[in-house]
This record gives C-alpha cells, structure tokens and sequence, in this order.
DNA sequence: TAACCAGCTG
C-alpha cells in the first residue's frame, strides 16, 4: 500500500569544490545582502560555464545564502543546464523551502534523466512536507512523464487520484502525459475514458493515444484512429511507421512513408528515416534507401549519427557493403551505434578479420564497446571461422571492457566453436556456462553436428531437449523435426508434428522479398498469390533443369519435413520462396543484373546448391541475405566458402 | 510542461 512518508530534509556535506580559491578575486566586490542577491542572480542570468557557476555558488555558500530561494533556484537552473545534477542535487538539498518552481524544475530534471524513483521519490517529499508547495500541472506532467519511461507500470492509480484530488484533470498536458502513461503500458481502456473524457484535446492528444495502439501491435485500431485524426505531425507519422516495422509490416511502413511525402504539410524527420530505413534494411529494398541518403544528403540537420547508423545497417542488409562502408567512413559523427553497426555489417558478409580491425580502430579512438558491439564481433569471428581470436574477445568481455556476458554471447561462442568442427570444446563450454542454455544454443550446437555429421551427439542432444523441456518453445520443434528428418527418422518426426498441432503451434512461414524497379515482390513458399504465378513457376521448371543438366546440380530433400516419396519432396523443395524469387528476378531482369534476394529464415541446403548452380549457368551474382548472413553466389561459388 | 527513432546469438 502507498504511504506518504516524512522525508527529513538534511543538508548534504558540500563538497571541497566550494573552498574559498583565488578565482573569486574574479568575482565583483559585495556591499550589502540585496546587492548581493541581485549580482549574483544577475550573473547566473547570464549563460555561465560549470567553473564559473561553482565559483558563483562558492559565495552564495560564504554569504549564508544557501537558503536563499531565488538564488538556489537560479544556481539549480545552472547546474542542470550544465548537464551537473548531482551538484544541482546538492544545491537543492540545502534549500529548506523550496518553491514550488525550484521542486518543479528539480522533478523535471530527474524525469529527463529517466530517474523515474528519484522524481517520484522528490514528489513524495513535496506532498510530506506539512508547510511545502501543493503540485501544479507542471507538477504532474513531469511527473507521470518519468513514469511513463519506467519499464513497470508503477504509482498510474494513485497518480491519476492525485490529479484529480489537486484539480488539475482538466489540464491538457497533464491529461496527455496521463493518456500517454496509459498508452506505454498499454491499458487502453483507461486512456480511451481519459482521451474521452478530456475538454480540450489537440495533435499530442490524439498522438499518444494512437501510439498507445502501435506498441502494443493492435495496427487495426490505429490505422483507424490515424485516419480520424484531425491534425497529423511528423511524430504522428513516426508513431505509425514505426508501429509497422515493429509489427514487421515493413511494406506497410514504406507505404505509409510514401504517402506522408505526398502530404505537403509534414517533413520527414530524424525518427522516420531511421524506421523507414530500418523498414528498408529488412526488406532489401535498396532503390528506397538510396532514396533515402540522396534525401538526407540535402539537409545539414540530418546528417547525424543515427542517420549515418540506420544508412550503414540499410546498405548493408542491402547486400552493399562498400555503400556502407563509404557512408561509415564519411560519417564526422559516430557513435557506438554507428561503430557496432559497422562492425555487424562486415560480421554479416563473413568479413570477419575488417569487423576484427574496425572494432581494433574503435578501441584506439576510445570509443566504449557495448554488449551489443561484442555480438557484432563474435558474430564475425563465429562467420569467419575466427575460432582463437573470438575465443580471446570473449574472455576479456568482463575484465577489460565490463561486460557480463549474455546468453547471446554464449550462443555465438557454441556457433564459434561448432562450426568450426569443434564439437566436444562447445559442448564442454556449453556445459560450463554459468546461465541455463536456452533452446537456441542446443540448436546452433544441433546445427554443428548437422555441418559435421556427427549423428551420436545430435541425438544425444536431442534426448536432452526432450527429457529437460520437450521443446517449451516453438523454434525447438522445428528443429526436432529438421534433425529427426535428417536422419530419415520419419516416426519421431510425425510424433513431433503431432505435438505441435495438439499446442497449436504453427511453423514460421518461408518468405522471399526480391525488389525490381523500385518495388518489393513477396513470395512464400509455395507461393499462388503473386500474379504472375504462373509464368514464374514455368521459368522455375525451366531454370532447374538447366541447373542439373548443365550446372551438376542434384536436388537435396533433406530440408523437407515429412515423409513424402522422393518425387514429391523434390517438388516440395523446388517451390522453397527463395527458388519463386529467384525465377522471378531472371524473368523480369536484364541478364548480367545481380540478383538480390532476402529471406526470413535460414537458406535450405537444396537452395544453397541451386543458387551456386543457377549462378553459373546463367553467369549472374545472386545475392541472398538469410536470417543470418549473406551468401553471394557468382561462377558456381558462394562467398560463404560453403561455411554457414 | 506532453507524443516519435538505431546497432542484436541459432
């Protein structure tokens, strides 16, 4: 239960800082106490450096003025514009009545902080003090702001009750911060009774309630909502776009940007360029993140960090390592999102000695790597078969750079080491881990017994998944099933296909995206919705025979799950979305075009053996980035070197 | 005074 408690307001032991030093001969000569307030304040006024404000509040301090509100007030403002808050903190701690603003702009202070605790914990004290300050709409609005970025929904009731205890529920902002409290945490019959409910609502209104909708995936009741909108700014067309691509709409998204440049009244932004080429980056859809950087190019205020991060991860996924590689080096702002992007694009193309030497270069300019940044590097190492030198970064993940590992860190470790056809180290590494492996580590070991034909570990393995935890989560059945498939063990498969359907659990559809001419065709497996299916499944037929008579290419089943005759699991694998694509690339393609294609899940052994035969038969580089990583096919060889 | 965005193991 909520209790208010009496917070004693005890002055903190000031720091050496405000000793007495030559610097204050620099200061005016004082007379009386109202001269001095008003010099001083007058001086505060004015935009000082953080030396110059401790050597002002080094005299507040002599002159027994710390008390003094106006003066803390001002020396608070100071510090937090210096970015100092513990020595605004300080300042204001030794204040004993503060005014309502001073507990304004402290509160607010923490809040941009996301110090959610300490701005609650500072309104708590305002409401315990028996004379203090009663909360404004100021009061709130920072307030349930800095709730709103707490991860636990936490204090929404008894806020809400407080806003109507002080009177304030009429207030627009403060309504809107409630609203968008509300929304973050996604209870949105709440925030559609205070949306209702409010007399004055304007575009941030009707924003945070849309974004309420967006995170929390119910894109439906958005678009709904967009639509009624009255007014739309650029952050109401961020929410949307960026609703979509964490809905993996990414075609949706583009559409919705598209249609947002066609609307004169709003510019695209830092925040949408960053989603739409997020958008882009995943679909492969080059020709609009080319759009994109030409865009950007134009505007000094978009040449940020961000843009340049999102530009690198977009070329890269894009299959266009050098684009991104001249955009990280053109980049005069980088941070270590933008160093961690480059760094996983090179991993990705199984560049791992460039991620190797680009990570060296980012040490060398001082630049902290963070967990993210280390999977960036082991992941190349891991594609690069870099087994020594990743080994070697993972084990000064905690003592030089202070980073716990993760269980993604373990996961590259145990693809490193298995891959490599180190079977028995990575499943010693795996039995010493200190977390619990999850069931993505069994399958990059499963994988690499798979790469290595070691079929007494896999099953070995397979017997533990299933004792420990038949597969809690859906990736490990299909897994199973890929396995016990691979091994011609048709009844475990059935037994396993039959679980799944008892829990309802469907398996993740292949898609293949191929842009031509600016636009993104999607193919699933087995694809009859594109309207050129037909014609596409013709070429196909006509592609893979040539493939076998001409390029050696011989159709592996093994991919296919179910105990079908030989014939039917070749026609199963032959309508894999990767193989429609790539039929489609060359019918609708000059000859010599590369082909790039994009696919949500991992690349079949079958379709990894066609597109090296297709690429040589047809002389064409097919460029098809996976789940993982890319694979470039060009004169009957991929650049994976057939290591993935 | 309030609403929006990035790099991620198999």
């Amino acid at each position: 239960m909520f209790k208010f408690q009496s917070f004693p307001r005890t002055a903190t032991v000031f720091p050496a800082l405000f000793k007495r030093t030559n610097h204050h001969q620099s200061l005016p000569q004082l007379q009386n106490a109202t001269t001095i307030v008003e010099t001083l304040t007058l001086l505060l006024k004015q935009r000082q450096k953080l030396s110059q404000i401790s050597q002002i509040h080094a005299r507040i301090t002599t002159h027994g003025l710390s008390s003094n509100t106006s003066l803390v007030f001002a020396i608070v403002r100071c510090y937090i514009s210096e970015k100092n808050l513990s020595f605004a903190r300080t300042s204001f701690d030794r204040c004993l009545y503060p005014s309502l603003l001073l507990w304004n702009v402290i509160i607010q202070a923490y809040s941009k902080k996301q110090n959610c605790q300490e701005s609650f914990n500072l309104f708590r004290q305002m409401l315990a003090l028996e004379d203090g300050s009663r909360p404004d709409k100021y009061t709130f609005t920072f307030v349930i702001t800095s709730c709103s970025q707490q991860n636990t929904p936490i204090y929404g009731d008894i806020i809400h009750a407080l806003v109507i205890k002080f009177g304030c529920e009429s207030d627009t902002f403060v309504c809107n911060s409630l609203l968008n409290l509300y929304s973050v945490f996604g209870k949105m019959e709440e925030a559609r009774i205070v949306f209702e409910e409010m007399p004055q609502k304007d575009v941030v209104t009707w924003t945070s309630f849309l974004s309420g909708y967006t995170k929390h995936g119910k894109m439906d009741r958005a678009v709904e909502l967009f639509n009624k909108m009255p007014e739309r700014t650029e952050v109401s067309w961020t929410v949307m776009i960026s609703g979509f691509v964490g809905m993996g709409m990414y075609t949706d998204a583009i559409h919705y940007f598209n249609c947002m440049l066609s609307d004169d009244t709003v510019k695209p932004n830092e925040a949408i360029l960053v989603c739409v080429l997020s958008a882009c980056a995943y679909l492969g859809a080059l020709d609009q993140g080319k759009w994109i950087r030409s865009y950007v190019e134009n505007i000094e205020t978009l040449k940020s960090a961000n843009i340049s991060t999102a530009l690198i991860d977009m070329y890269a996924k894009c299959g266009k390592i050098d684009c991104a590689r001249s955009i990280f080096n053109g980049s005069s702002k980088r941070d270590v999102f933008t160093w961690t992007s480059m760094i996983s694009a090179l991993s990705m193309h199984g560049l791992g000695e460039d991620a190797l030497r680009v990570f060296s270069q980012m040490s060398n300019e001082g630049i902290k790597p963070d967990d993210i940044t280390l999977l960036g590097v082991l992941n190349g190492c891991s594609h690069s078969g870099l087994v020594e030198e990743g080994c070697s970064v993972f084990d000064k993940m905690e003592s030089i750079w202070g980073i716990s590992p993760m269980i993604q860190h373990y996961g590259c470790m145990v693809d490193l080491l298995g891959r490599a056809g180190q079977l028995e180290r990575a499943l010693e590494f795996v039995r010493r881990m200190p977390i619990e492996p999850d069931i993505v580590i069994w399958r990059a070991l499963l994988s690499s017994c798979r790469i290595h034909r070691n079929v007494k570990l896999g099953e070995q393995i397979i017997d533990y998944i299933s004792q420990s935890d038949p597969c809690g989560q859906g990736g490990g059945y299909v897994l199973l099933s890929n396995l016990y498939a691979s091994l011609g063990r048709w009844d475990k498969v059935d037994g396993v296909r039959k679980q799944m359907n008892d829990k309802n659990i469907e398996l993740r559809t292949g898609c293949s995206w191929i842009e031509v001419n600016g636009i993104v065709h999607k193919f699933v497996s087995a694809d009859k919705l594109h309207p050129r299916i037909t014609e596409i499944h013709q070429k196909l037929n006509q592609v893979l025979k040539k493939a076998r008579t001409e390029g050696g290419y011989i159709t592996n089943t093994n991919p296919v799950l179910f105990d079908l005759s030989n014939e039917e699991k070749e026609q199963a694998v032959s309508w894999h979305s990767e193989k429609l694509a790539v039929a489609f690339g060359l019918l609708s393609t000059h000859s010599g075009t590369p082909i790039m294609i994009v696919k949500n899940l991992r690349i079949c052994d079958d379709c990894h053996s066609a597109m090296k035969a297709i690429s040589r038969v047809f002389s064409r580089e097919i460029i098809v980035r996976d789940r993982s990583r890319f694979h470039s096919f060009r004169e009957g060889i991929c650049s994976c070197k057939d290591y993935w």
